[in-house]
DNA sequence: CGGAGAGTTGACTTTCCTCAATCCCGGTGG
DNA sequence: CCACCGGGATTGAGGAAAGTCAACTCTCCG
């Protein structure tokens, strides 16, 4: 199969039951760690914090001391216009490192999407790890790169392509980082963990136009809409297509699939945390 | 003074006359050079090329075996929707480092907006020059933050601002990176490298609404039209304050100002190019 | 049972894109 | 020298996509 599914597992799915629409809410605890190779090490012990969804966690006024590890949870990198209108710029996934630098701009914060399980790391100690080790470097390298990659695809389409466009290449991402359900027929029932008003955010339109063009794409059975959170995609080559992500599909979620498969090494391998205290 | 006034040196201009509309293509000749520090390395012998105006320097589709350092001109990364609708992600300014990775993705292409000079570095030898020199590779992730910076930017603006206020924002950036005339009362007149069509590219939106609205700030008495490509700049608080670029312009305008100076220390200390034969 | 919040739906309105005509300026050739 | 030509820029008229506003539904939860 050349695109394997992959169950990122932060959410506890049995059979899909309609009644599960409060999934979004619930996220499961993974030991935390950075991406150093072998050896598991963290900046800081007791170090870990839970937050609730839409909670601050890199303030857009007062600079910040602290270098965050997302162990599970979906962040958002946002900005707002004079007049109250919000841009998502990015969405932070597991396993990235958020907060070295440049996302905390005057006027730019970071908050939580869903309920999330961080690693609060000291600037300082971050920067002195990442002096010592040439894994995290490499690391954090090819992050900023995936993260200029999506910033690139989101430029390009909220400036050349329409929202119904932008929201199927989105429909199709997301069937790669989102929680899901696949179905005897090959299909897939994916949960969206997001809220309407952070897709229309990140996909710059609204709430409304969002909405309706779900409904649009349902009728054209592109996608089955099982609930307002749950989406079974019939027609998955059609939303790339309708997308224009081709050429892009592959690399995106190749590049996806790899970070996750990092992140589940690391929690199998050393499924107790040795270093830091913030174990199970 | 608070921000200090660059003049960038492209295009000869001595007093402002409206007859000189032609400088769009017009440039000065400089010595090649990677900013390495104390010796100026280049990959390569007789790499250096003049560019004309809008010519592909990196393929959207045939992977590229060079990466190029801009010595004078501008150029801009872009891409194109089905319909053949095209949004410039980024300009590239001179002393910018092109083509490392990631502007060469399927679909995307680099091109010069005006005449330009580059020098041709062979990759292979790149990536070696970056692994023996702190120099470069510290200056590289600085073009990536601030390549990172401006796409937030624009990211941002154009999701959540009108066109008005993204032509303000940009006709205050441009004024930290495009050639322009001091005058005697305070103000500039500005000479526009970028015609109409790629403006409107750029800021996501079509050339009559770029073309209104500065008749629109011509008679707000924001900015005065001498010609097409020549603005003079009578409020730039305003303008900064119609792009709500606010609490960014200092820092986006140091950043070009540094790179700037950078770029000059090269060319000032090193008059003729020792290492690379494209000497002045 | 009632209230709050998210999502949906419909009617209206506005912005800005599209299309087309015109202008302006520089370059060219008679 | 002047008339013509071509491309970029400007201006105007008309229309459509999507934003706004408001009403309504549904589910969850106290």
């Amino acid at each position: 199969m050349e695109h394997q599914l992959i169950d990122m597992g932060q959410v506890a799915e049995p059979d899909f039951t309609p009644a599960d629409s409060t999934s979004r809410m619930k996220h499961a605890g993974l030991p935390c760690g950075l991406p150093l190779g072998k050896p598991l090490v963290c900046g800081d012990a007791r170090h870990r914090e839970d937050r609730p969804s839409d909670t601050e966690v890199i303030s857009g006024s007062s600079p910040s001391h602290d270098v965050w590890f997302i162990r599970t949870g979906i962040l958002r990198l946002q900005r707002y216009a004079h007049d109250g209108r919000r841009q998502i710029l990015t969405l932070f996934l597991p396993g990235e490192i958020v907060g070295f630098e440049a996302e905390f701009r005057e006027g730019i914060s970071v908050e939580t999407v869903t309920q999330s399980a961080l690693c609060r790391i000291d600037r300082r100690k971050f920067e002195t790890m990442l002096s010592q080790s040439d894994t995290l470097r490499a690391e954090l390298i090819r992050q900023k790169q995936d993260q200029l990659d999506r910033l690139h695809w989101l430029t390009w389409s909220v400036g050349a392509l329409g929202p119904e466009e932008r929201l199927c290449a989105f429909l199709a991402l997301s069937s790669k980082f989102m929680p899901f359900q696949p179905l005897h027929d090959g299909t897939v029932v994916l949960s969206m963990l997001l809220p309407r008003k952070d897709i229309a955010d990140l996909l710059a339109t609204t709430v409304e136009t969002i909405s309706r063009i779900l409904h649009r794409l349902s009728e054209a059975s592109v996608i089955e809409i099982k609930d307002a959170t749950h989406f079974r995609v019939l027609d998955l080559k059609e939303l790339i297509a309708l997308g224009q992500i081709d050429g892009h599909f592959d690399r995106m979620s190749r590049a996806l699939a790899e970070r996750r498969n990092r992140l589940d090494a690391l929690t199998v391998l050393r499924p107790d945390c040795p270093v830091c205290f913030c174990g199970r």
